[in-house]
Formats: C-alpha cells, sequence, structure tokens
DNA sequence: ATGTTAGGTCTTGTATACAGTGTCCGAACT
DNA sequence: AGTTCGGACACTGTATACAAGACCTAACAT
C-alpha cells in the first residue's frame, strides 16, 4: 500500500463534470447570467442530473455561478467593479503566500517553481497562449503550496481561476513582463527573502490590475462593456 | 416587483441539511476524522441521501470535510500546526477587511456594527456562552461586509466558520478583551482610520492566535492534544 | 384597455432504485 | 502459523422517477 492513493487515484463523472462547467464558463461559453438549466447541461455531458447538481453546488461555492433556491443557477455575473475588487484580495493573500513561500523555502518547492516557470518560457515561445494562461494560474497555485499552508492553498485554488476568469472575460492580457516578474518573485523566495517576496508579490499583482483597468477602459471606450 | 426577493426568501432542505450538518461539526458532535457515512446522516435527519450528499459536497469546498472518490467523507483533522496556520490567514484577510471598511464606511454599516456589539454586549451580560461564540464569529462577518468586496466576503464566510471551529475545538476561550478590541476596531472604521483599523484587526487576531496557543500548550501537557 | 385568474408547462427539489467498487473477513492452501 | 484467494457486505456513484413550485400565457371580467 503506497501512499500515492492521494484523492487524484480515482476520478469520478462529478469531478469532470465540475472541471467541464468550469471550462466552459472560464472560456466565455457559457456567458454571465447564463442561466444554467439541470436537464440541459446533463443531456449536453451525457449524464444524468445528478453530477450536475453536486457540481453546480461546488461552482456556486468557488463563485463561479449563483444559485437561487427554487430558480436555479446562472452563470455570476461580474462588473468591472467587481473584477477590480479582487485585485485586493490577491494582493492580501497572494503577498502572505509569497511571505510564507520565502520562509518555508526548501529545495522540492523551489525545483517545483522553476520546473512551471521553464514550461511556461515553452509554452510562450511555441505561442501557446491558452497554456500561457493555465501556466500563469499555475505558477501563483505553486507559490501557495510552497507557502505551506492548507487552508490559504484551499482559498487561493478558486481564487486565482476566478482571477484567469477575470482576465479572459476581458480580454485583458500581459505580455513577457508577466513573466520577468515571475522569475524575480522566484528568485525572492528563493533567497529566502521574505519582505522582498511579498513586495514583489504584491507588486506583481498590481501591475496585473493595471492592466485589467487598461483593458476596461479600452472596452469602454469600444462601447463593449465587461458585463 | 420589491427587490426583497434576494436568495433567503426561500429555504430549501438541503440548506438546513448544510446547516445542521456544519453545526454539528463545529459543536464536536461529529468528530474529526470521523467518518460520515450518507445513509446514516440521511436517516439521522429524516432526509434521502441527496440533500445530504450535495451539502457535503459544499461543505467540503469549505474544508469542513475531506472527500475521498468512492471511499467517502469524513470530519476534516485539524492538527494544531493547522489550526495555527489559520491565523496568518486571518491576519492577512482581515487586516485587508478592516481597512476597506474604513475607506468605505457608511452610517448603514457602522450602525451594523454597533448592533452587533450591543447584542454581544446583552449575551455576555446574559452568559450565554454559545450565543457569544456566533456573535463573535457575526462581527468578525460584519467587518467584511463593511468592506463592500463581494469576493472577499465569500471567502470570509467560511473562513470565520473555520476560525470558531479551531476555537471550539480547542477549548480555547478569550475574555472580555476581545470584546474590547472589537470595540476598538469599530471606532478605528468609523473613524475611518485606515491604517490603524488596519493595525487593530491584525492585533485582534494576533491576540486570538496567542490564546490558542496557550490553550493548545494547555491541551498538550495534559495529554489532550488537539487531534 | 387593463387587471386578474386559471391552466399548462418548465424547472427545481426530493426520493428511490440500481450498478459498481472497495473493504473486510474467513477459509483453504502452503 | 502465515499467506493468499475468494466471496459477502457496505458504501458510494449514477440514473430514474415523482412531487412541488414558479413562470408564462391566455381567456375572462371589469
Amino acid at each position: 500500500m503506497s501512499d500515492v492513493s492521494l484523492g487524484a487515484t480515482h476520478r469520478t463523472l462529478r469531478d469532470e463534470v465540475t472541471a467541464e462547467l468550469r471550462r466552459r464558463i472560464m472560456s466565455g461559453e457559457f456567458g454571465q447570467g447564463e442561466r444554467l438549466v439541470e436537464d440541459r447541461l446533463a443531456a449536453l455531458l451525457g449524464v444524468s442530473r445528478n453530477p450536475v447538481r453536486e457540481s453546480i453546488r461546488v461552482l456556486a461555492a468557488e463563485g463561479f455561478v449563483q444559485v437561487v433556491p427554487r430558480f436555479g443557477a446562472t452563470v455570476a455575473t461580474l462588473s468591472a467593479e467587481e473584477g477590480d475588487e479582487l485585485f485586493d484580495v490577491r494582493m492580501a493573500v497572494e503577498g502572505l503566500a509569497a511571505r510564507l513561500a520565502a520562509r518555508k523555502r526548501t529545495t522540492a518547492s523551489a525545483e517545483r517553481l522553476r520546473r512551471v516557470l521553464e514550461e511556461a518560457r515553452q509554452a510562450v515561445d511555441e505561442g501557446r497562449l491558452d497554456a500561457v494562461a493555465d501556466l500563469n494560474t499555475a505558477f501563483h497555485l505553486a507559490v501557495g503550496e510552497a507557502a505551506g499552508n492548507s487552508y490559504l492553498n484551499l482559498m487561493m485554488t478558486p481564487m486565482l481561476q476566478r482571477a484567469q476568469w477575470v482576465f479572459s472575460q476581458t480580454a485583458a492580457a500581459r505580455g513577457p513582463h508577466s513573466w520577468s516578474e515571475h522569475l524575480s518573485l522566484y528568485e525572492a523566495i528563493a533567497a529566502g527573502d521574505e519582505d522582498e517576496a511579498q513586495a514583489r508579490a504584491v507588486a506583481h499583482v498590481a501591475a496585473a490590475r493595471r492592466s485589467f483597468l487598461t483593458a476596461v477602459g479600452r472596452a469602454n471606450r469600444t462601447k463593449h462593456a465587461i458585463n
């Protein structure tokens, strides 16, 4: 009996439904405010209503859908203001994550961060944009894991998914700056400099916020409001 | 059509099951690591397995239960270390909440905070200890609401419930100091002093951590480890 | 013309039934 | 005596069925 059986051994239908619904919401295939009818989703995914219902509850807890009793679930709406609010939370949470990651750094966690950075570099070179977005989230999540705080991780996972959603919904994009900022953050963590790590993480999120606000401004000028 | 229909109009069975299971976990009636068999919970609460299953998924997202596919759900275990880790997260998150609450203060939110403080004072006078614990959480949550950040609120609700759980599980208790700290935090928020509000919130959580660590130390000395 | 009410339809909420998988225990074999 | 294999049991995963409520429409009355 090995210890490899850490959850991911089995993957239930419901897990896949949850992931698939989340993916379709994040990709914009399910638009904001769109009604999520259990029957149709079940038919669409070739399953019964039960896994769909349970998935919807999870996605509601993550903030991706809003559920009104006896009415149903709709994809959450994301005003520009709500999108902006997320950055305040991220600065606080990710700043802490970076600080703790620097404090508790291990060779294993540093190795993991470096590996994600390397994968991202390749994806950028090959122009795989969707992979870049996923790897961006993966890097931030890896910092959270390096912090070694279980509850911090539990809350960071949906938070970062939401952040990715916010970016994709606003057609906001960050250039190569983002990855140099990641590298710089990694170095501070690897050096064990808590203050610097936190400062760089906060600055990185602040830079992301500026990109977001620019994109929102652009959208407003072209009459394509975020919501 | 009034705008009063804000979610809480209807209360489904599943909502009550979720609340009831959470309550029994937080009260210790369902001990850490205890297996949660769907059939038995359904029979216990007089419902079918479906509401129970959905509730378990929600509680898993909140971190109260751990679900292993094809094995089942168990009440999450809470080591002393994990309990302590929560305070780091709380300081970051609640510090932000206090700062934003001070920034966006309104007469309505200030009134609401004052009302909770008043209710708590009465509960303390009347010696209703369980109500005091709930009102403690309610105050912290009210600060979160006063911050006017929807996602911050979404994550604070389960975080504060978990904090209450940590305290009750360790038999940690805080005296009247806690409420004078609350009052002091309220005043900083009402005065709109962001820096002071954040500092007092952080100090308050830090004080709670000291109480927790004292209780854990006491438990360890008496051979009653938290887990 | 407008308000109201009754019916039908759509969708959620809940329960029950079935299938599949893992666990545990005992018996047979080494 | 220890080990391994097999089968019964228990529980989860998934599907289907039924109940109840909400919304929409249309006919009717005022």
